[in-house]
DNA sequence: TAACTGTATTATCTATGATAGTACACTTAG
DNA sequence: CTAAGTGTACTATCATAGATAATACAGTTA
């Protein structure tokens, strides 16, 4: 299920497009499933076709989806993708980590805090 | 030392703020130091006064500076920032920890990773 | 054939960011 | 006191991105 946020300052297109990244990396959106349709998408979030179209693009561009003209667009499969955001995460997190840091948090500090989630 | 990526999609104020909450929270901008002013960072910059404007008063409104009418912007001191700071980076790195798990990564990943940093 | 897919194009509207120019009140060095 | 420096406020204008609107076309499939 997608919620779009009108409080949210980023583009729709983009929220779009990270849902359904989760969605896929998550598992909710199995391999080969078909996306909902660009038109039957954009009636069910109310918002204009050409938006999803930008959206699905843009997946596609990022290897998530793939689209066959004329039947629809569909999710990739094998879990490349989620090699890849794996690793985009422990980018992230070693960015924030640094961060962290020059501020004074201890490594100590860390350890403890991702131990009790 | 504040320089502008025109390639950033973020406004350019926004990522003059960023800078200098980093700078602040680093402390190469000591408590009580004066900011550079509006026209003469504006100049440096080679951008609009009132762009830097928007950027000081934003800084201003989060409380990483005050301003005296006539005399310029100064950096705010103690040390509430640097704990708000630090409070605002846990939660990014929660979020982030809590998205690695969906696809997988392990506590035991996680803490690794940060020990060999 | 009809109804569905994705894709492409053009035009328009809106909001945001940035620029430009000016003005005013305040502080301070001279 | 004056001049030059501060922040602040305001209006107008421009550029761009995002979103909408309305069509149109090619491919697929029941």
């Amino acid at each position: 299920m997608i919620i779009i946020d009108y409080k949210d300052t980023r583009p729709i297109y983009e929220q779009i497009v990270e849902k359904c990244k989760k969605l896929i990396l998550t598992g909710a959106l199995r391999a080969d499933e078909q996306m909902p349709s660009v038109r039957s998408l954009a009636m069910e979030l109310s918002i204009n076709p050409n938006t999803i179209q930008k959206a699905y693009a843009e997946l596609e561009r990022q290897g998530f989806t793939y689209t066959v003209k004329g039947r629809g667009s569909f999710v990739t499969g094998g879990d490349g993708l989620v090699r890849q955001r794996r690793e985009e995460c422990a980018e992230q997190i070693r960015a924030l980590v640094r961060e962290a840091m020059e501020i004074g948090v201890t490594r100590e500090e860390l350890i403890h805090m991702i131990e009790g989630m």
